[in-house]
DNA sequence: TATATTATCGAACGCTTTGTTCAATATCTA
DNA sequence: TAGATATTGAACAAAGCGTTCGATAATATA
């Protein structure tokens, strides 16, 4: 990819991100996001069709790549967010990025724009505990509908990092993966 | 109330409704509305500031009015959506007046707005659980903070019903009931 | 019923935002 | 260096927003 367009696609991601950590995404304009991002409207139409491509293509490479990263790391060993010394749980994980605002995703997270975000951290977590589920048969789990109780640990999972946010991240990654497998 | 402003009141409500049940909050023009209402476009700027109120008193309609009589009930008793026969449980209870589609809440729910709908749904909730506590003391809340707990329950029982909504309800209200008790 | 009050109407207005076009310019690649 | 490609900024039409105002219709009051 040509150098000029790579530093305008992150010239804008980061405008966006900005402003989303600031204000609502329906409050957002195009004329902001030119602004902060210092390029010319064409070139802001250039890359995106609409305002909504661009929130999605921000959440696809927020999420999906760092979910996409996770799972190779099972098999192979590269460099990437997850290359760190390896707690045992993969939740740990995840709290742990997170508390480190990689990506700056916990000022998305934390904004009020968050319902939007903690949907795709959701529907990236359903595929993550499927590969998981055998750490979590207990004696619920058999009562239970199968996809019913999928739903359940993602949902669990994700209302608890909701919670931990909106408290001020008081608590230690590790407290809090505590709470979740108490909770779930 | 003058009458008039009563039937405009309800004819935008309506309007406003059927629409987004059917599309995205933000791809609705205030055109739009005042078409399917059919009322005049000062009118509708005479009862709602903007979009936005209109959704915020829409939701507070729909939500708040429907937990208040919950609270009501309780007490006293007089004609309301809440007063039929009663089931031993609020949330079996809840779960029916969704199923019956009641305010049209469960057209709103199914909707693309699902996310806004729930997260007023579950604001209400908490207040409601707080009064049930007593219900909901096991093992697990003695080694959890209490608004930790307090907020588990109440994610559950909305991702409870988000799941048997997107799942098409096909199951009783008495057996999402008795897995919202399970998974809790 | 007669009168005063109040709500609705619809057209028009200025303003903001959107998404497109185009020719000039700057930057890359081979 | 030459050809290809990306960026730029200005200008544009179209659409939506929120307001204004005089005319008309419905309601409340006496």
């Amino acid at each position: 990819m040509d150098r000029r367009q790579r530093k305008t696609r992150t010239a804008i991601f980061d405008a966006f991100a900005k402003l989303l950590s600031k204000k609502d995404f329906a409050q957002i304009t195009v004329n902001e996001i030119i602004d902060v991002a210092d390029i010319g409207r064409a070139t802001f139409y250039a890359h995106f069709e609409t305002k909504d491509f661009l929130l999605k293509e921000l959440c696809e490479e927020l999420f999906c790549h760092l979910f996409d990263c996770l799972d190779e790391n099972d098999n192979h060993t590269h460099n990437h967010i997850f290359d760190c010394d390896a707690p045992d749980s993969v939740f740990l994980h995840l709290l742990m990025h997170l508390q480190n605002n990689d990506n700056h995703i916990l000022d998305l997270l934390k904004s009020s724009n968050n319902e939007l975000f903690l949907s795709y951290f959701k529907n990236n977590l359903v595929k993550l505990i499927e590969s998981q589920l055998p750490l979590f048969e207990h004696r619920k789990s058999e009562k239970l509908p199968h996809d019913f109780w999928l739903n359940h640990i993602a949902s669990t999972f994700v209302e608890t990092v909701r919670w931990w946010i909106q408290n001020g991240l008081k608590e230690t990654p590790e407290t809090i993966t505590e709470y979740f497998y108490l909770a779930v």
